[in-house]
RNA sequence: GGCCCGUUCGUCUAGCGGUUAGGACACCGCCCUCUCAAGGCGGAGAUCACCGGUUCGAACCCGGUACGGGCCA
């Protein structure tokens, strides 16, 4: 085995890609960023019903969008390819001659009826489960004239007789011991000619010089299974690391139930990239014990296999939402009012130029917004009350501040010191609003929010003196008015 | 059914024979305050799944049980 470092992301293109899969790349690449190493993409297509192009295409997008590259793969090439497990025929057909040529696959004739039958006979005794090697004991000549008369056949793995336990080395569970006796002789190439699962993996693994398996937990048991293969070839057994599944909120497998599965949902439900990679790198694995917010620079500088955790995760939506606000924060206006500016757009608030028009004025509103939102999403309904050119006011607000005693002599004496202003700054507001409590003698919790309801349509809004400043003159003013016709 | 894996506050985790069992999210209180946030301070929350054993001493080591999960049938 070299001692550089290779390790592989191998999704199967039949959906988008999933957070738990999500994970399990940026363990691989962060594992391959950390050690110098390769970072591959292979794209095991071989489930020809459900894998499509489209699905391909989109995980590749997602792994992109999370900020993840990759060194070699389908979309770049290397010297190990092709990347699509449909394209990689030959090595499985040169895999099966070398078996067939050292003993360590052998075809199999039994129908499908036979081998129900011997499953019925097995259940009903004693017996261990698997296939009972009739075949293999079939003498050579007699195959040989079977296998010339085209006899439909499976080719199976010939389990050593003499093989001890097999020990799976793996960096998160340590020394797993599976009995050898529990090995049958499994299928690795269909009817059909094409290779089962386990088989194809392990030869895609050896010929691409994986030194490093990191996958999740569900391919522990057959992890023996294809240790035998890598033997039957004559090459090495990589390291394994195998990683716990992600639940739901309940305890079951993560589904479109509890939320978000794919990257792009959370992508379109206005997660920061970065959130969800720190977050996700996270959710089994740890950096100190101390340290929650891990930068992509930090997570490269100082993943490791030690560091992951051996029990399941359950996928904590409040703790992400939390995270992608501190990334929000983290990124300071300008950057923040490049993030937000589509969702305004697209809501059809703003026209395509107007961040351009006046940067500005949305690095001032980038400002308000950054400590209040935790997902992009939120923006809009946020700031809707600075686009339009008329409010809506929520009935309750109203009722709360308008209707109040003295409402219109707020309304009136506000639009009276605001409108004279020389210079439309949210400081000046301040100081020419700041007034008005003692001037009017009403307590200023009750002025301001009076003004608010006024300005904004409702109790809750960004801070009153930036709001208007943003607004400007002839908007607030226009508010103030019509506001005084609901006042009491 | 066989084999394998897992079990520390509600959640993610630190811990790797001697700790007041630490941190983060969420939660509660106080402060700040034009609302909402953000921020600051403080609080509550874990008989370390259970039962035995080894040891002067066990969340940490060993055995079993329970519960959850996976793979193969």
């Amino acid at each position: 085995m070299t001692d550089f470092v290779r390790v592989r992301f191998a999704p199967s293109p039949t959906g988008a890609l999933h957070v738990g899969g999500a994970r399990t790349a940026i363990y691989n690449w962060a594992f391959a960023r950390r050690t110098g190493g390769m970072f591959v993409l292979r794209i095991d297509d071989t489930d020809p019903g459900r894998s499509t192009t489209e699905n391909t295409e989109q995980i590749l997008r997602s792994l992109e969008w999370l900020g993840l590259d990759w060194d070699e793969g389908p979309d770049i090439g290397g010297p190990f390819g092709p990347y699509f497990q449909t394209e990689r025929a030959v090595n499985y057909a040169a895999a099966l001659e070398r078996m067939k040529a050292n003993g360590t696959a052998y075809p199999c004739f039994c129908s499908t009826a036979d081998l129900e039958a011997k499953r019925a006979a097995t259940r009903a005794g004693a017996g261990t489960g698997g296939y009972d090697r009739t075949c293999r004991r079939l003498d050579p000549t007699v195959v040989a004239a079977r296998l010339t008369a085209g006899e439909p056949h499976v080719w199976r793995l010939a389990v050593p007789a003499d093989r001890g336990d097999i020990v799976v080395a793996d960096a998160v569970r340590g020394e797993t011991v599976f009995p050898a006796g529990a090995m049958d002789d499994y299928v690795l190439v269909r009817q059909d000619g094409t290779p089962t699962y386990n088989f194809a993996t392990v030869v895609d693994d050896a010929d691409m010089k994986i030194t490093h398996v990191i996958r999740g937990d569900d391919h522990l048991s057959n992890t023996p299974r294809q240790i035998l293969v890598y033997e039957a070839l004559g090459r090495p057994v990589p390291r394994f690391a195998h990683l716990s599944m992600i639940w739901g909120a309940d305890g079951k497998k993560l589904s479109k139930r509890h939320g978000a599965t794919s990257v792009e949902a959370f992508r379109d439900q206005g997660y920061l990239p970065e959130a969800l990679l720190n977050y996700l790198a996270l959710l089994g694995w740890s950096l100190d014990g101390e340290t929650t917010i891990i930068p992509p620079e930090v997570l490269k500088a100082n993943f490791s296999l030690e560091r992951i955790s051996r029990n399941p995760a359950i996928f904590d939506f409040d703790k992400l939402a939390w995270m992608n606000s501190v990334y929000i924060r983290e990124l300071g206006p300008d950057r923040l009012a490049i993030r937000m500016f589509p969702w305004i757009e697209k809501a059809g608030l703003a026209p395509a130029g107007d961040l351009q028009a006046r940067p500005d004025w949305y690095r001032l509103l980038a400002s308000l917004v950054a400590e209040r939102l935790t997902r992009l999403t939120e923006v809009v309904p946020m700031v809707r009350y600075l686009f339009s050119d008329e409010v809506v006011i929520d009935p309750a607000a109203a009722e709360k501040t308008l209707a109040v005693r003295g409402a219109g002599d707020v309304l009136r004496a506000a639009a009276q010191v605001l409108a004279p202003l020389d210079r439309w700054t949210a400081e000046a507001i301040e100081t020419s609003l700041r007034s008005l409590p003692e001037t009017l003698r009403i307590k200023p919790k009750q002025v301001f929010q009076t003004i608010r309801v006024a300005v904004s349509g409702s109790m809750v809004s960004l801070p009153l003196f930036e709001s208007i400043a943003l607004l400007g003159r002839e908007r607030t003013l226009g508010r103030l008015k019509a506001a005084q016709s609901l006042a009491g």
